[in-house]
RNA sequence: GGGCGAAUAGCUCAGCUGGUUCAGAGCGCCUGCCUUACACGCAGGAGGCCGGGGGUUCGAAUCCCUCUUCGCCCACCA
């Protein structure tokens, strides 16, 4: 028995629905990727979000987009692994644990090393999946079963292996330098996590005496005062001809009243403040390279937590930031004569203030400008970093960059959108060498081992009891790995890396990467250059697919701090997960940046949502029409069925081309465009509403009738047709809407229990169903529906008069479609009498099609001649119009001569329909006497 | 300092290899409709010198140059 009609409700409640199905698409383990399947692989490995994260809309959109690939090429039979999983993120996770610490009055000094790891993993373990289950709750089909964790066992003895095999290449190396460091989080940073932010600072300009020199003091210019207590060396530009005397002479520092040389160097800017630069080697990057070039001393004058004061723990050079506690810190030492007393322990913004005070109440400051520069923060805390002399461990890049900068150069994996690739190739070209240490407890401790008798360093894969050369003790490295060390081995340390797992062979190499383009050089080009090194030189993925960010309607990025975020399960308990997703898939063109208003979420989402309904009553409508078994397309004689269902199968197969390349194409946006016009304009609009006369009088609508009345008749071609379109429709929309779309097709006639769309296949076009005269004639029709309609209007003829009409086709094929979609007309246009040729029942109204044929509506009595004439006449004139322009063009010799043939043949053709356009419009103000 | 991107309807954006039925969509707005799938809807409509200027071309929203305004990335702006 058919399902009696409209039992479904009329609004779609996705709380109803999206939790159920999702249970049951885990339950039934369609996520799972199968090793040992036949099937081509498929593979994306998810960007780990932060263990302590929580879902935020660019990880929504990140996400969607992951799983709208995922789900596409599942559908296409490939044998799809999506890899969920989390980071460790050391500094991250690290700093939020303090937090929690801290309200208990303690620090992680309190606790100790060990303790507060274990609180660390304490939390993870509660927390560590939140992410992950906001993730099922937006529609993630990611294999649960293959989740992973930068910290797992598996993957950490991957780090280590990793650290060992490049230690013993020689790529890593112990360096002495000037590195980043955050006073706060009192750790060492990558180049790539401080980044720069445009400051509004000041300029200050300094004097240092001079002993016999030209002149009795030079002026140095600095943004960074406090600084100068660390000056070793002033620096001019050897061919500075103004300060040349000044060369080899001896400065003054100030407030330390220490004795500096004037040295020369090349990479002052003489063009910059005075051309005097203070040189502070262990506080600056540049500095420290002109203190190494010109032997200076290189003294610290800050603590690791960025108070002023000389700090011991540098010196041991072993674990150079090594960060201690406040209270930890040994006492001032007597030696400390660069920081005097008074500035001891002050903060080094507070002590630029007072050092500014010095210097003015000693008549050594110049003057102060202001003066925007660009100042390195802490991607983690924010914190201003502080350039810090130290000893750290590195990884020489560009042995790795190379070759995948080759590969990249080779076309043997692309960047989506390719306008990064100057950024891309940039960057790897001028690649410099990688800061690992991070002086934290929470991560992948270093596996460098120094024996404390014989002083032998190495890497080791396992702990060593004691020293392999002289059997001493051995001490390892206190510091852990930065997180990055260990999510640039993602693609692979996830398959079970080192070991050679049925997983890697079969999953590895990956195909698609999907990121923001934040994260392109701290962790994509990582992948690649780690990927190519450890796994034979195989690159992770063929495909990087950078999206945009998400932002608000300022066009500020959606963060916490600005308050401008939305969060996703809000947007999913109010309009359900499918709205999300297409909100967040229509509204992002290829690596284009999302706008979305956090003040408006009925604006931003509801659209989405009406979708889903749209889809819902469409379901709804062609469910309760359908028999328990339509007719299969395959029964149909196509070519003989009437040119609405002609029409709407070609269309159906226009969108299947279009959808799927523009999904292969990742133009995701115009892929959902194509199937929401299908859906709604094309099949809804006019498809649905065409057949609903057939349908009634087919029989199988039992509108009302007793069960089982509806007696199998002649198989009804438009049942088929309209089962076929809307399975199509739902398996296209499928990957960005998979719940409803899931939901209604398993209502289809003829599902069993175990058929899921989820692992449906995705449709083929069938190349008999394209109808280019469908295509061509179809559209005659609804502009005749759509001009009486606009008349109608146009005259305010009441909504429930039925008019009478007559139509005149220019042409046979037109009257063939006009005449075969008769009923169509007769009910779209709400008529009750259509004619065809000539038989005007006195005065109404007129339109010309596009083709020329004529559309008379009669309007007995209620028709003004004069505004039909006008109307008219207006029509008239902006085709004359028209048709002026082309005729310029067709006898302009150049655009003949040059145009290809085909474009000038198009026009021709477009001037030859306009034409009759013109005479039949004349015609008909003649007739109506206008004047 | 270098590189990149954006500027199209009131708002958010499409428009990919130039061709006047390609000037579009959604939202908003105006007019009618609760037409037995959907008012989260249906029908009709208004609204844009496609940022300014120059150029290439038979033809430019589309290609080139330049200017303006925003945004992003990179850089040893002391």
């Amino acid at each position: 028995m058919p399902q009696p009609p409209f039992t479904l409700p009329p609004q779609y409640d996705p709380r109803d629905v999206e939790g159920r199905l999702y249970q049951g698409w885990l339950e039934r383990g369609v996520f799972t990727a199968r090793a040992d399947s036949p099937r081509e692989p498929y593979v994306i490995v998810m960007p780990p979000p932060n263990i302590t994260a929580i879902l935020h809309t660019g990880q929504g959109l990140n996400n969607v987009i992951q799983d709208v690939l995922i789900r596409f090429e599942r559908m296409r039979r490939r044998e799809a692994l999506w890899l969920p999983g989390t980071d460790h993120a050391g500094i991250a996770t690290q700093n939020v644990v303090e937090r929690l610490v801290a309200k208990e009055g303690k620090t992680r000094f309190d606790l100790g090393r060990e303790q507060f790891v274990e609180r660390v993993w304490a939390f993870v373990r509660e927390t560590g999946s939140t992410i992950l289950e906001q993730l099922k709750v937006i529609g993630s089909s990611c294999d649960w079963s293959r989740t992973r964790f930068t910290l797992d066992p598996a993957y950490s003895r991957a780090v280590r292996e990793v650290f060992v095999q490049l230690w013993e290449e020689g790529l890593i190396y112990r360096g002495h330098r000037v590195i980043h460091w955050c006073p706060h989080c009192l750790t060492a940073l990558s180049d790539e996590e401080a980044v720069f932010a445009d400051e509004a600072g000041k300029l200050y300009y300094i004097r240092y005496p001079v002993e016999g020199g030209p002149q009795p003091f030079l002026t140095v210019a600095t943004t960074r005062p406090e600084t100068i207590l660390g000056d070793t060396a002033v620096a001019v530009h050897p061919e500075d001809g103004r300060h040349a005397g000044f060369i080899g002479k001896t400065a003054r520092l100030p407030i330390a009243n220490l004795p500096i040389p004037i040295v020369a160097d090349d990479t002052v800017d003489p063009a910059f403040g005075t051309g005097f630069v203070k040189v502070t080697p262990a506080h600056d990057a540049n500095d420290f390279e002109i203190g190494t070039r010109h032997q200076l001393e290189m003294p610290l004058i800050m603590r690791p937590d960025g108070t002023m004061g000389e700090d011991g723990g540098q010196a041991d050079g072993r674990s150079g930031g090594q960060s201690r506690p406040a209270t930890a810190r040994p006492p001032d030492r007597p030696t400390a004569s660069r920081v005097p007393r008074e500035l001891q322990g002050l903060d080094r913004f507070a002590a630029r203030e007072k050092i500014v005070q010095m210097l003015e109440a000693e008549g050594l400051l110049e003057k102060v400008e202001p003066h925007t520069h660009a100042v390195r923060h802490c991607y983690r805390c924010d914190t201003v970093v502080e350039p810090r002399l130290s000893d750290q461990w590195f990884v020489k890049m560009r042995p790795l960059a190379e070759p995948v900068l080759g590969a990249y150069r080779n076309a043997e994996f692309r960047i989506v959108p390719e306008r990064w690739r100057a950024t891309f190739e940039n960057w790897m070209g001028n690649i410099r060498d990688w800061n690992i240490s991070r002086q934290l407890w929470w991560g992948h401790r270093i596996p460098v081992f120094t024996c404390t008798q014989c002083q032998h360093q190495w890497a080791d894969r396992e702990d060593p009891a004691r020293c392999p050369k002289c059997g001493g003790a051995v001490i390892q490295d206190l510091d852990v790995l930065d997180t990055w060390f260990s999510s640039w081995l993602w693609p692979f340390a996830t398959l079970g890396w080192p070991e050679r797992t049925a997983d890697l062979a079969r999953f590895y190499p990956g195909h698609t990467l999907v990121t923001a383009p934040e994260i392109l050089f701290f962790w994509v080009a990582r992948m690649l250059m780690s990927g190519y090194h450890f796994m034979d030189r195989t690159l992770p993925f063929t495909t990087v697919y950078l999206h945009g960010t998400v932002r608000d309607t300022q066009h500020r990025k959606m963060s916490k701090s600005l308050g401008n975020g939305i969060d996703p399960l809000d947007v999913v308990r109010l309009y359900g997960a499918d709205a999300l997703r297409w909100t967040l898939i229509a509204g992002s063109s290829l690596g284009a940046d999302v706008i979305l208003d956090p003040n408006d979420l009925e604006t931003t989402f509801a659209p989405g949502r009406n979708f889903a309904n749209k889809l819902w009553n469409i379901g709804r409508f062609i469910l309760a029409q359908l028999p328990e078994r339509a007719p299969p397309l395959e029964a149909l004689d196509v070519p003989s069925l009437p040119l609405a269902d002609r029409w709407i199968l070609s269309r159906a197969q226009a969108t299947i081309r279009d959808a799927t390349a523009a999904f292969e194409q990742f133009r995701l946006d115009e892929g959902a465009k194509r199937c929401f016009d299908f859906a709604w304009k094309e099949l809804a609009d006019w498809y649905v509403e065409a057949v609903k006369p057939r349908l009634a009088a087919s029989g199988a609508a039992p509108a009302g009738g007793p069960p089982g009345s509806a007696a199998v008749a002649a198989p009804d071609a438009a049942l088929g047709v309209l089962a076929y379109c809307l399975d199509t429709v739902l398996r296209l929309l499928h990957p960005v809407v998979p719940f409803i779309t899931e939901e209604l097709w398993q209502k289809l006639p003829g599902r069993k229990p175990d058929d899921l769309l989820v692992v449906a296949a995705w449709p083929r076009a069938q190349p008999d169903l394209a109808d280019a005269e469908a295509d061509r004639q179809f559209p005659l029709v609804q502009e005749a529906i759509s001009s009486i309609r606009m008349l109608r209007a146009e005259y305010r003829v009441p909504p429930k008069a039925r008019l009478q009409a007559s139509v005149q086709p220019r042409s046979e094929p037109a009257r063939q479609a006009l005449a075969g979609e008769r009923e169509t007309i007769l009910r779209l246009a709400q008529l009750s009498e259509l004619a065809f040729d000539g038989k005007r029942a006195g005065v109404g109204a007129h339109a010309v099609l596009a083709d020329g044929s004529e559309v008379f509506v009669a309007l007995e009595g209620e028709i003004d001649v004069q505004q039909e004439c006008r109307r008219l006449a207006g029509e008239l004139a902006r085709l004359e119009q028209q048709l002026s322009g082309l005729a310029a063009k067709l006898t302009n010799h150049n655009f003949v001569a040059r145009a290809p043939a085909e474009v000038v043949a198009k026009e021709r053709e477009k001037e030859r329909a306009w034409r009759d356009q013109r005479q039949a419009l004349a015609g008909k103000l003649k007739s109506l006497g206008c004047s």
